[in-house]
DNA sequence: ATGAAAGCGCTAACAT
DNA sequence: ATGTTAGCGCTTTCAT
């Protein structure tokens, strides 16, 4: 039923071990010779031969695939996260085991060790989970396993993360630029751990005044901040919101209690998700950069995987900026 | 470094059977005697004993993990469905590799390649790639390789897909209700295949008038066609729009050139993504069955496992139907 | 230039 | 109630 090297082998009257060198060998000069290595090349394709990954696996000791924690790869930002992950991992020959966690610490940590259970070389999370008293924490440690922190502050652990402050400080430049008094921001926790600090910065420097206005996760709660904003006389003439679907969902509630924007209130989103330009209207927002993030934690993962050595204590901060449509 | 059977079968004077019985039966009862069976499992947990997803699945024959194709799983439709996926295979103790092939052909017949070559147990994919002339079609054959075909239309191979046929009358007598005269269709291929055809037979029915406007995949082209639309003279007073992301951003074209949903242009979506709702003016949809499609996909999948042997020629059709919100 | 043999970590049929 | 033994399919020294 299903062909193995040993197959080939006797087909051909050789040893697997002979088989195995040819088959292994992509392209380079071997001990073996030409015309061996033609009939093994050719008896493979005949017989339709498919290395046993398994078997791979077991004997070298590794996966080749990494895992891919995060909240929920149906939130826009996180798809494109994680299609642009898949496609840059397979480029690197690896593959991309994922898991969706809810945003909750106990299916993280959960998440965690279902990866490790399923063998993967090592893992990116988007989670601050694994703090320093974990099991977790501790089994990453004495084995080595490698593991990048994606977007969150965990110990010292190889973390990827963002400086939103550039980001914010043209934001809320801007929206002084086009008149605001005062700019308030929305969003939810752990969202906002990084960008809210940077935020209230921002708006101490430009001299503009800040508020918060928290909300939630869920949609139809984000939908509902935005009509009491609305309703709220003493709301700002601007906000920043923790991410562009959230702006979306929010300016939906501002619509539904007739305010215009950005007349009435000018809308600052965060992520630059691709449907961002096509919204109505089309959404300001401030970039992050995907790419750099993923690719930075691919090949930080493949490293440390070659190296058999955590790169301990190794950040990677990405700037962020402003991009201006017509929601300001 | 690694702890391993016989690490804590030595660690306690036993063999590694023994605890390879003992760590294998949940719960259940065993051969092996209550004090051995405690030892091992105290054991098991001081050397925080990880059994090896290789060598298991090696020994098994198999990974407990099966291969999802899809076009792109950041376009929302298949983010949601994705997760979906991802939620339900664990619930079934089975992983999911995922494999994004933007509808090429080609690069689908490569992913399914490349599944297989990571030992997946079985398939499931959105696409119509694998005719019955190609090698895929014979390895599935002769090997009664588990795979499902979704929401296309592949020879014999296990489908499912859906009837649009519900959804389109509805959605075609609700036009009509609401006063329209004729109404178009807006979309690309392959994702209309099925669709197209309903809508056609729908506006027969009710007596409407009929009209398609092509349209490419691409958000900026799609956004061009619906200004290209609104400047059009002979356009029809509806649209029904391939999926709730074209239609999205067809709107921002019809509200870029002036035009106002519904009052001027009534449109429908397709798909009711989560964020349809959300949308300015929240769009009219017509609902698939996502969590079915996923469940008897996977089910199927774990039934040929088992079984060894493909469900040829086996169907499933999931009916469809339409949510009307304010873009009619 | 090729082969023999050991072993990766685990399961399972067959002893004892 | 527990152990022996033989693989699963492959890689990798170490011979020849």
């Amino acid at each position: 039923m299903v062909v193995t090297l040993d197959d080939i082998a006797s087909h051909i009257g050789v040893t697997k071990t002979t088989v195995s060198l040819v088959l292994n060998s992509r392209g380079g000069k071997t001990r073996i010779s030409q015309t061996t290595t033609d009939r093994i090349r050719q008896a493979a394709k005949d017989l339709d031969y498919r290395p046993s990954f398994s078997a791979q696996a077991l004997t070298k000791g590794k996966t080749s695939s990494f895992g891919f924690i995060c909240g929920a790869i149906d939130s826009p930002f996180l798809a494109e996260m994680t299609a642009l992950a898949l496609r840059e991992a397979k480029q690197r020959n690896h593959h991309l085991l994922l898991a969706a966690t809810q945003w909750e610490t106990k299916s993280e940590l959960e998440a965690f060790e279902l990866l490790l259970a399923r063998g993967v070389d090592g893992i990116m999370m988007f989670s601050s989970a694994i703090t320093p008293d974990s099991d977790q924490y501790r089994y990453i440690h004495s084995h080595q396993f490698p593991t990048v922190i994606m977007d969150q502050i965990s110990g010292d652990l190889p973390m990827i993360f963002e400086d939103f402050l550039p980001g914010m400080m043209q934001a809320v430049e801007h929206l002084k630029d086009r008149g605001c008094r005062s700019v308030g921001y929305v969003g939810h926790w752990p969202a906002s751990r990084l960008k809210f600090p940077c935020f209230e910065q921002a708006c101490k420097h430009h001299n503009l005044k800040a508020s918060s206005w928290p909300c939630e996760v869920d949609p139809d709660l984000i939908l509902e901040s935005g009509r009491a904003f609305a309703r709220n006389p003493d709301r700002p003439d601007a906000v920043i919101v923790v991410s562009d679907m959230a702006a979306i969902i929010f300016m939906q509630g501002l619509t539904e209690e007739g305010l215009r924007v950005p007349e009435d209130v000018a809308v600052i989103g965060s992520d630059d998700i691709r449907m961002a330009r096509f919204m109505n209207p089309p959404l300001t927002t401030i970039i992050r950069d995907r790419t750099t993030m993923v690719t930075q934690a691919l090949d930080w993962l493949i490293q440390m995987t070659d190296q058999k050595k955590l790169l301990l204590g190794k950040e990677c901060c990405l700037p962020t900026k402003l991009v201006i449509r017509k929601s300001t």
